[in-house]
Formats: C-alpha cells, sequence, structure tokens
DNA sequence: AATGAATGAGGCTTCATTCAT
DNA sequence: GATGAATGAAGCCTCATTCAT
C-alpha cells in the first residue's frame, strides 16, 4: 500500500524537523505526530520509540555525504581536493544543523541494532577508502597504509572535529584554521611527506 | 567540613556506579542516593540533577589519564612509546568500564558549562602537547606541525576508535589491530616520514 | 453461509486459546484475530467485544459437563455414584483448564444478559435435580427437600470448591481429600441420615 | 509517622467507596486519589495498582463478618440460631453493597499473593468450625463430620448464594425463600437428620 | 545540613474500534 | 463479508523536585 510509505516518510520528515527545533531529549513523539499530522497511535506503528527512528534519520544524512561527494568529487584531482571537499561538507552540515552530533552519535550509542549502523557507514568508508586507493596509484600517498582503517579514522576524525566546533561554540576563524589543521593533520597521515600548513 | 565533603563524595561514588549498571538514561536520582545511603533531598544540596554531576565525573576519568600518563610517560623514551603508553591506556580503560564514553560525550553535550569542559581536557591536551614538542626539539617530527591542534586530534581519534571498539563489540584480535593501525596513523600524522605498520 | 459459521467458529476457539494462555484481563482482541488468521475488523462483525464471547465459551463448558453426565451417569446407580461424578467431572475440568472458573465467573458477573447464564445453566441444574428426584423415589433421600434449590447449591458449592483447589495451588493429595469431604457434605444435605466419609 | 499511616487509611476508604460507585472496572487510580484528597503518585507509594487494594479491603469486609458474628453469635443457642445469623449477615452485606462480591472475587482471583487470602478468611473458617465442634459436644450433629472442611464449604456456599441473588436480581421474597433453603441444605449436612424447611 | 514523604505534571503507550477499499 | 491501516482517547505511572521537620 502506497499510504504506508508515505507514513512513515511522514515521521522521518516530521521527527528531523522536531529533533532539530527541540533537541533529542526536549522532543515528544507528540510534537512529531502534529507536525506530521497523523495520530498519535500511528507512530507506534512504525516506530518503537523516537530514539528509534534515529538510525533511519542518520542513514540520510550519511548518505546525503557519500552522494555529494561522489556528486562533487574527482578522484583524478588528487586526494588533497577531495579531502578538503568532504571536510568542508561535513563541517558545513554539522554547522547548518547542530542537532546531527546528537542524532549520529546518540543513535548509535542508544541504537539496540549496532549492525544497522555499520550498514550505514559503509559506503562513506568505501569510498574515502577508494580515494585512498587512487592516491597510491598516483604514488601520492604510501602505499603500506591499510585503506580500510585509515578511512574510518579520517571519517571519524573529521566528524569528531566537527562536532567540537560546535560544542565549544568556535568562531568562524577558529573554524576554519581548524579545517586547514585537520586537513594537514590527515594528509601527513597518509602521505610519503608531511604536508605544510598552508 | 569533613561531613559536607563526605556526602559529595558518596554522590559521586554511587552515582558513578549506578551510571555504570544501569547507564545514563536509566539511572533514577533516587537509585543514586539508594546506593549513597543518603536522603533523597540530600542530593540536591550539592547538584542540580544527575547529569549534573557528569563534569565531575568526566573530570576523575580525564585526571586518571593524565596521572598515569604523566608517572608512566617517558619524554626520553620518544613520542612512539608514550603514544602507544596513552591509546593502550585509553583502550583498557574503556574496555573495562564501558559508560566512560557515555559519560564523557554525554556530559560535554548536556552540560550547560562547557567552559568547565575545556578545562578538563586541557592538562590532557597539554602533556601530549608537550610529548609533540619534545619530539620536535630531538627532530622526529616535522617542526612545522601546531602541537595544539594536534593533540586534540590525537586525543579526539584515540577516544573515538577507543569507543568505537566497544559500540561493534570488536574482538581483541580486532581491538589490537586498531590499536597498531591508529598508532600508525597518528605517527605517520606527526613524522617526517611514513612510519610501516608492524 | 458455511463460511459465516466458520468465521464465529474460529473466533470462538482462538479466543478460548488465548483466554487459556493469557488469562481474561490481559487478553487482547489483536491476538485473538491473529491466532484466528482473520482481520481485526472482521471480529466486531461477530461479537462487540472480548467479554462477549464469554457467554458462548461458558456455554460450551457447562454443557460438556451436562453432556458427559448424561453419557456417563446412571440414574439407577445411586445419588452417590452420580454425584461423585460430576464431582470428579468438575474438578477434573477446572484442573487441566485453570482459565475456566474466571470465564465462567467473568461471563456472568460482566455479562449484561444475565438471562442468558440461566439458560446456560439449566440444563445442569435440571440434570442434578433429577438425580435428586430418582433418588426421592427410591427412598435414599428425604422427600422434603426442593431438588431445584438444592441442584443450585450442589453445583454451586462443587464449582466454587473446584475453583479454590486451583487459587489455593492444592496438591493431589488435598484434592483427593476436598473431594472426599465435598461428596459427604452435600450427600449428608440430602440424606435420611449422614453418610461417612470413607 | 503518624501521616503514612493516614494516607493509606485515606486511599482504602476512598478505594472502597469509588469501587462501590463505579465497579471494579471502571475505577480508575486517578478517582480514588481525587476522593482521597491526595496527589497520583502517592497512592503508588503505598499500592501498585488499584487491584492491589483488593486484599486490604477484603480483610475489613470479612474481619467485619466475623466481628459481628462474634458480637452477635452465641454458642449456646445452637447452631441452628448461629448458622442464620451468618447467612442473614452475608446475605445483608452484600445486598447493602453490590460491589463486595467483586472485590472479594477478584481480589482472590487477580491477586497475585494468595497466602494473604487464606489468613484473611482463617479467622471466619475458624469461627464456623467452633460452631461446629460446640455442635457436636452438644450431640446435635454427626460427630465424624471434620469441622475445618465443612467449614469451608458453609462460608463459600454461602458466600456463592448470596453473589448469585445480586447477579440474577432475586426479588425479596425469592431471596427470603432462598435463605431457608440454604440454611435447610447446610443444617442437613451437619445433622444426625435432616431438618425440615419450615 | 539532612531527611524522605508527598507532590503532580505530563509523556508514553495501548488497544478497541472504525471505515475506505 | 472481509480487510487491516489508521485512529485518538484516555489512563497509567514515573520521577525530579520540594519543604516541613
Amino acid at each position: 500500500m502506497a499510504k504506508t510509505a508515505n507514513k512513515k516518510e511522514l515521521i522521518l520528515t516530521s521527527a528531523y524537523q522536531v529533533f532539530k527545533e527541540n533537541g533529542l531529549e526536549d522532543t515528544r513523539v507528540s510534537q512529531i505526530v502534529k507536525k506530521a499530522g497523523i495520530a498519535q497511535g500511528t507512530f507506534y506503528l512504525y516506530y518503537q520509540s523516537k530514539l528509534d527512528v534515529l538510525p533511519d534519520l542518520a542513514q540520510q544524512i550519511i548518505s546525503n555525504y557519500t552522494k555529494y561527494l561522489t556528486e562533487h568529487g574527482d578522484l583524478d584531482a588528487g586526494l588533497d581536493y577531495n579531502l578538503r571537499l568532504a571536510i568542508n561538507r561535513i563541517f558545513e552540515t554539522n554547522q547548518e544543523d547542530r542537532t546531527i552530533p546528537s542524532i549520529v552519535y546518540a543513535g548509535i550509542t542508544r541504537s539496540g541494532d549496532i549492525d544497522k549502523w555499520k550498514v550505514i557507514y559503509r559506503p562513506l568508508y568505501d569510498l574515502v577508502a577508494n580515494y585512498l586507493e587512487a592516491a597510491k596509484k598516483k604514488g601520492d600517498i604510501g602505499t603500506d597504509i591499510d585503506a580500510d582503517y585509515y578511512s574510518e579514522f579520517i571519517i571519524s576524525l573529521i566528524e569528531t572535529t566537527a562536532r567540537g566546533m560546535i560544542l565549544f561554540q568556535r568562531t568562524p576563524e577558529e573554524i576554519k584554521k581548524y579545517k586547514e589543521e585537520l586537513a594537514s593533520f590527515i594528509l601527513n597521515a597518509v602521505s610519503w611527506d608531511p604536508v605544510k600548513v598552508l
């Protein structure tokens, strides 16, 4: 039934908006259903609790990263370019929507279904791993690094640092500096030679 | 007054235990006071809410890291040695007590008093920055890296990765591998030359 | 229409099973329809609520008593024999299915249609009354007892006592003793002379 | 603290009144606390649910029977007198308050704590057993009857029959007749010789 | 400072019932 | 007749917080 997919979509969209407005803690199921224009009981037809929608939401967020980087990235442009693209995108997204770190972090932490999260992050990890493998072939970075582990470290570090920008309320100037230092740190980590901070 | 300090200590100790047993969400003030053997109202003489005790708890955890590394670290032993010491210590502590990531993260996220956190982490950041500066002087690592930023990245990355070990229930073998890769990643990031994974 | 009778039968059968498993309170219409393999709405085509099926269920239970006693009883065998037969049967049925007292009692208590219950019990009362009348003719029991009242007392007492066996979780030995004492009590009540407990 | 006993007493009193007005099913905890003039949460300091108060209520009801019979009964007056006193009292109490059978029956049925009920009924059983023993000594009734079992049967039968009066909405005339027949049934059951219905 | 009985707001969740298909 | 997604009223119960002692 088309209606079904529709209801779930409605819940997802409105849950995201309410989380954004009120934060995770202060979001009530009643607010979600009100915004979605559905009955209270309908919510429980699709999710068990407000936290239960987090994986689906995170799925969208992470997918958007992957989608954006796939569309705007350029394997030939070098690791440097693609890495900075990723940093910018993740920083900006977090900046625009301060609730994202909560959704993603709290979602992972509280979710009973941890395997879901592996699946969610997989495409993003693979994308970055591809960057690394391409750079290896071009001779830009060390051939002995393990792309699978390093891609995880890279994504984790970018996300964590982006989160810190929000938590500690960094100014735009500070953020700019952090992004540069972060890029240098990561590039150093993978490169044959240390990359100079510009 | 000794009594007063005693009560606060009691709350802290028992709060920690209850958090450990039940997790942050499922901890009730009533459980904390019960375990502490004090009256419900007494809790509010010292803390405003259960979340209000998190900074004090995190303070202890992070201080323990600093203390341990100060005692067991050795500036002359080289960055490699001290870094692996830090990784091991943080991984082990998280492994022994799975509630630590929640305490530290949720503490930061929910705390109204964000400046408190800067103070808490400062000594640990400084310690790692010292390692870097010492390594610079010895000519082990690049002189152009910014020790302040890099120390933050390093600590963040270790903590985030350690947390991942728990969340994704990594086996001891996997954890060992992760620790090695993580050390290599960080050492690469700061060194003149890439460090080979053993 | 055969289909219709079929659905009602399905509901009755599955309702009985669910009551048996979960008890009256904890039974949901959703469970009944699930077990019956029909749609939620279909239930309401035949019954107004879960309590509404109780009279039909009790009807079956009480009819089974009457049927069994009619088939296995023997007017010539004397009151003693038939009474013990009834006690055994009612005790055993209750023992096998602990939900029967609830069905019968709650059915009567909550049912709006009390006349239905008079009809349900009538055949069983009449059967016992027949036993008493036959015994009167044979001179075994007092001619001045009112068979209509006494048959009610007898059935009520057996059912109540049988229910007590379950509630108070009597052991098989205790139950045996209760059955004997109960038979003696009832036989004394109707006989010219007290009947000795064996 | 005197206050404590007070609150529990308040709950008990008002619960009884609300049960009486609305019946067991249609009673809400909110109604009980409103009538008691206490906060909703206070209720749960003393009872886990509305059903949880039933044993305490039944305790009072059964105790009242015992108390009344102890005060108005007369061992020397003979079993006949005391039995009719009990029948009258139980019938009248049930008649005055139609919710009593529900309280007592549902209380037993739903209570998790079945031992509580044994304690509640014990004094009443003992009282009737005493009547029987006294009658034995006077030679009024058979010496071979077991007073413990018979007293249970007698009380059960009176209560069940009294309940039937309400359920089937018997007229005062019918009730009178039932009481007589019931007395005769019970007296026959214990006597050396059948007692004539007057 | 310490106590702990009392408070009461309000979110969660269930589940009988409906009704468009 | 049959379906089952959707409804939404309504009651339970928790639990942080207070305050008289």
